[in-house]
DNA sequence: TATGTTGTCGCAAACCTTTGCAATAACTGG
DNA sequence: CCAGTTATTGCAAAGGTTTGCGACAACATA
């Protein structure tokens, strides 16, 4: 049985029915390679199913998530999702300045769940634990650039004070 | 001089103007206890300066975020903030469940920035770190559930599967 | 296969937040 | 104190995401 196969099942073992929209966006998620926006996964699951509709998109992986067959990642306040591949699980460093998406062991999550756990009883969704911050590149190229950098402009290199 | 002359005084220096909107917004946030909404924050702001924009509230404190005036909160997807008081930083874990946010003294996250920036080169934005989850009391009544509960509703204890 | 139940879809509208733009006001230098 | 520069505002519109609702379709049962 294949991992999607199983996620199928999962979903029918809860109660959800499995409809050919959400047949689709599965298939289209687990056929891309890494996080995809929302914008692209409806995109091209209308070029098989034309009157597929944004909200539905946006339902479906909600479920997803909540059910454990997608993760997460919000990319510059927009989401994206991706297949998650049991026993490949990881976490993600998000670039505010770039961008880019860095992937993050679980390893280095597990203590601070624990923690948090046992002082407070607090249960830490790490399963779409998302790191916002700047990255190598990014932070070179900022320089001596004090604390909190929130630009949120599509390129770095721009650490101008206007327009913020 | 006050933690608030100090934070005009900041902005002054970085090139920013002292306006009267943000002479507003920086009390009301001050005289409030702990973190507001923002739609809280501009009713208030109306009511001494009833032409201020909401667009307006939101892009002064977007920029108190970023000179570190405020905090920014995230719950339940509605941003809040508060004033940032020095010597008392602390950061958030919010309950998916019921939505309230707790405080994290930054303590907890200091070995887990010192990781990243030392194993990837990556300086996580802790400053405003909002950790997600579910809190004791909606853990206990949530009972045995699996993992990854994302109840978006706005009281606990319908832990039914409908209404994804 | 026919029928009932109820989860799901498409649509439209709402929600929160951001952004473009022209008019305005805060600061600077004279 | 006046004029020039340019950051900031208010307004309106867009953007991404969520939600209410009636029609529809998936599943179960017989």
């Amino acid at each position: 049985m294949t991992s999607q196969e199983q996620s199928l099942q999962q979903l029918q073992s809860l109660g959800y029915r499995l409809t050919p929209q959400r047949l689709l966006v599965l298939a289209i998620v687990a056929g891309g390679d890494g996080h995809m926006g929302v914008d692209e996964i409806h995109r091209q699951a209308r070029a098989a199913y034309p009157y597929l509709d944004l909200a539905t998109v946006y339902r479906t992986l909600r479920l997803f998530k909540q059910v454990g067959v997608v993760t997460e990642v919000d990319i510059d306040n927009r989401l994206h999702y991706e297949l998650t591949a049991p026993g490949e699980k990881h976490h993600h460093m998000v670039c505010r300045a770039c961008h880019r998406a860095l992937n993050l062991s679980p390893h280095y999550l597990e203590d601070f769940r624990d923690t948090l756990l046992r002082e407070f009883d607090f249960e830490p969704d790490i399963a779409h634990f998302t790191v916002s911050g700047h990255c190598r590149g990014c932070r070179e190229m900022a320089g001596a650039n004090d604390q909190d950098n929130d630009s949120t402009a599509g390129e770095p290199a721009d650490a101008a004070k206007r327009d913020y």
